[in-house]
DNA sequence: CCTGTCGATATGTATAGATAATATCAAGAT
DNA sequence: ATCTTGATATTATCTATACATATCGACAGG
């Protein structure tokens, strides 16, 4: 391995093995040498090889076993990762004029039409929200129809916030600490107010991502995002290298 | 830290950090203490509790600064893993009884008409391919429309297979080593014999998913996989402990 | 005021050595 | 034939140490 020293040397064997493994040369199931072989054979040290493989063996390429050895692994689900991304900035990469127009707000409990627009079982429904929609647009087209409900008992500077100039995701993101997420994502006909919104006729496809945020067992936000379908696409890829 | 030994010791870490940072106990912006004090404070070397901050740093929870120090990042992008497994596996973890049923089979060039349908921008227009359609179901209902082409060129073992029986991307799945795939995802209405095979109404909403599969410039397979909008969701996590 | 140099400091990378955990294999016991 | 047990090979983890590298701040020179 001639040692073009711009990156560090596990980086380099870790990209060479990868490639290895996808372009085919090792199929699944092939036997590698052992990290003290290997080791030898890239001219490190032990611990340097094994960071190599503990690495592959976390994102799935290889299979580690003791006593048996290391194997390429089979390629068996297809995990994709996507990046749901702040959408004034997903517009601004398109090169696409940005803007967020608030068209309702109102600060009431969560009723149970909310929980069944926002594909929610249960919050505590004592909590008082601040029950939003508002439009995402790219250019003065619509881009994006935002529904959304905030937990002003977990969020309470919430209440201060103007969201018309304010964009809601943004506001949050910047002003709360990490928090899980869980989205799902599936397609449907829109009709009624929010076909209108988007400037669509009635029942045309949409992408609906909902997206349920919480803090330690408190909920914080809940969110629904319409996008017209096919102008739309979430995009992930795998297995690339560099 | 009382060792409650089911755990190595840079596990136990990790997890420790990590519920700082995602219960908001650590709000972005925080400065972690130094690598070398934090060794001394869970009392392990230096190098372990590298180990432990050079993996939350893979993962986008802390950002390091050498000279600067350790701050925990903010949450900016939402980036979510979503696992497109086998749909077989998909329909058997439902608790559902799988089917597969080859509806038409050709063996040709590729034409414009496959490009755009499959989203693909050019192939080797002079490769051959098998080009499939056939319905994947979940109990006697329809679960998915594929509509796939594979490169007889690069896989030529596909032209002994029998596609009735064998399920193509499972086929290729165990039979082709490790390539790189391209996912996009987006919301359509369906018509004419897609909607007819899936037994919707024109214009329900589908969610689609193209899946463009290679290994090393080479295209090996384009699938194009329809689901009914409303019976199927795609899901993602993203920041659950354990 | 701008610019370059230098020291201090925190992280980044790599090494050698040691010990632990664990799955397999084979020999021996029942 | 089957179970038990111990030896062994391989990975897993942890430590102590060393040097590399990026950056900040201070200070000097123009």
């Amino acid at each position: 391995m001639p040692a073009s020293n711009f990156e560090s040397l596990h980086t380099r064997i870790l990209e060479d093995i990868r490639s290895k493994i996808i372009d085919g040369a090792w199929p699944p199931g092939h036997q590698l040498d052992k990290e003290t072989e290997l080791a030898v054979q890239y001219g490190v040290s032990r611990m340097t090889m094994n960071k190599v493989l503990t690495e592959l063996a976390a994102n799935g390429f290889i299979i580690r076993r003791k006593r048996i050895g290391t194997f390429v692994a089979q390629a068996r689900t297809q995990s994709a990762v996507l990046e749901i991304n702040n959408i004034a900035e997903e517009v601004a990469a398109l090169g696409r004029r940005y803007a967020w127009k608030l068209s309702s707000e109102e600060t009431r409990p969560l009723c149970a039409n909310d929980l069944r627009v926002l594909g929610v079982k249960r919050a505590t429904l004592d909590d008082t929200a601040i029950c939003l929609k508002g439009l995402h647009s790219a250019d003065d087209e619509p881009f994006c129809l935002e529904t959304r409900a905030i937990n002003l008992t977990a969020v309470p500077a919430a209440a201060t916030v103007d969201f018309e100039k304010n964009v809601p995701g943004a506001w949050l993101l910047s002003s709360m600490p990490w928090s899980s997420v869980r989205h799902s994502i599936r397609a449907i006909n829109v009709f009624g107010r929010d076909a209108h919104l988007l400037q669509l006729s009635a029942g045309s496809a949409c992408l609906e991502i909902l997206r349920k945020t919480q803090i330690n067992d408190n909920w914080i936000t809940f969110v629904r995002l319409l996008y017209p379908g096919e102008s739309h696409q979430l995009i992930a890829e795998f297995g690339e290298q560099s």
